[in-house]
DNA sequence: TATAATATATCATCATATGATATAAATGTA
DNA sequence: TACATTTATATCATATGATGATATATTATA
């Protein structure tokens, strides 16, 4: 039977934040909490985009539902098909880094 | 006399890398064609892309045109508001990187 | 019991990105 | 010289992404 699903090629910051996030399983609003504490405030995800995303990532087969007895919470966790995908994502940061870290250096700029 | 600039907080990856290319004084074509070859044809930015964001950081004031004689050609050159930017968005892609590695790290998944 | 926090969800809007298209000058080549 | 390609800038319409505001219900706490 064919599975529709929506394709993610590339991460933008929400998404990336959520699918480091829920490599260990957790419900929306914890996913909320969890990257607001570990970008010690600096990066907030409001309801809205928090719960549009997860619809998404669902669709790309990015994360999935994991079965908990709670009625309330539904708990999500990062696939293999999305741990892949955030590994290419760190990768294309750190490239993205390296060009610019290249040009100060040219330039005789620092970064610090 | 008051001057109409747009802010930009944050930079999305097109005008990051025009920000970068643009520590060295381009024209709006050959940034295109720079980025292309910085990235080994990993990120291209169309001529869509290129002029409108290009006129977005010279409303923010993060780039200007650079005198040369050329009619033809505008020249831009990144400006020290727009390199300060980019060492804030350098530090924060670092940052997004670091998060990851950590999380990785804690679950025992290889980057590698 | 009133208030705050937890939890999920959608709507309308704004911002951003881009394929397609247009125009024109310069350069290369047959 | 004629033709094609590359250089160079620009805009339109559309698609995608992000988010403030709002809504609703449950659970914990003061």
């Amino acid at each position: 039977m064919a599975r529709y699903t929506t394709e993610m090629e590339e991460l933008t910051d929400t998404p990336f934040y959520i699918l480091v996030s829920l490599m260990e399983a957790k419900h929306g609003y914890f996913i909320m909490k969890s990257i607001e504490t570990m970008t010690n405030g600096n990066f907030i995800v409001g309801p809205a985009s928090m719960y549009t995303t997860i619809q998404k990532l669902l669709s790309a087969e990015l994360i999935e539902l994991v079965d908990e007895g709670d009625r309330r919470k539904k708990t999500y966790i990062t696939t293999k098909k999305g741990v892949q995908l955030l590994k290419k994502e760190v990768k294309r940061r750190q490239e993205m880094v390296r060009h610019a870290e290249k040009m100060f250096k040219e330039k005789g700029e620092p970064l610090a």
